[in-house]
DNA sequence: CATAAACTATACTATATTAGTAAACATTAA
DNA sequence: TTAATGTTTACTAATATAGTATAGTTTATG
């Protein structure tokens, strides 16, 4: 029941950038050493987001990247997903062909599980990454 | 973000122990058939129950399980965490001092995953199975 | 128009986790 | 005493995680 560490190097690399005056464009170096997070995996991160219209990325010298759109519209939720995918608390409620009990809407574990996962989505939706960029201290 | 199967498993197992005369002990072999939970790894995850005190077990000819208290007093998050150990949306919500980047109590980011950390176990905790015994239609 | 600093694409890899299975053992009712 | 039950420990195949490596593409600029 955990987010990978992708995620996580996700999320830092959105609330940093979500602390520069908006549309500025940093190289993928600068935002490894700050948020510590190894290099080429980072490249790999950033592919995902920009490929999910989080991030833009700019090409050649003096290349980098910016957000897509400002913080206030970028969700939790938002990089969450572009980096696993849809959330799935379940094997069932991810592919009910696949449940092997009862269909997931007749059990009332899946079904409660389902709840949980709304839940979720709605929690991590309520953040946008200006709301998280204020909270830094 | 996934539970694992075993925990799917062992709430449904739960759930169908709950669905019998308050202390009504039945073999394995009939939850694993009921449940099309392979048997072996069944009897695994029965044990994890036993000792997190959510079920009895009874050795010998004519053993077998029980719940080791009313449904009501079992909730998801009983269940969850018996199998998969205390609910941790991230690495550095579980152990502080592998965060890479800084401690988490001073990274929104991180304090935000704690309040859905929170929510979660506060959603899975209001779930007992006897209201999802209940639900069964 | 060459070069170097950036990002892109694809493939690879070590380790850990998941989802079981197997073999030998312990308990207990009949 | 035996057979039906759970217990314990160890093993295993497949997949996911968390990266690393290698080769290529783009582009500002001198």
């Amino acid at each position: 029941m955990r987010l990978n560490q992708a995620t996580d190097y996700a999320m830092r690399s959105v609330l940093y950038l979500s602390g520069l005056p908006y549309g500025q464009v940093v190289e993928a170096k600068l935002i490894s050493e700050e948020e510590r997070v190894p290099m080429r995996f980072l490249l790999k991160i950033l592919r995902q987001l920009t490929q999910a219209g989080i991030v833009q990325s700019y090409r050649g010298i003096n290349g980098g990247y910016s957000l897509a759109r400002p913080p206030s519209e970028i969700t939790m939720l938002d990089v969450v997903e572009a980096i696993e995918g849809p959330i799935a608390v379940n094997r069932c409620l991810h592919s009910p062909d696949e449940c092997n009990k009862f269909f997931s809407a007749h059990c009332p574990v899946h079904q409660a599980l389902y709840e949980l996962q709304q839940g979720m989505k709605e929690h991590l939706s309520r953040y946008n990454f200006q709301m998280l960029k204020e909270r830094v201290k």
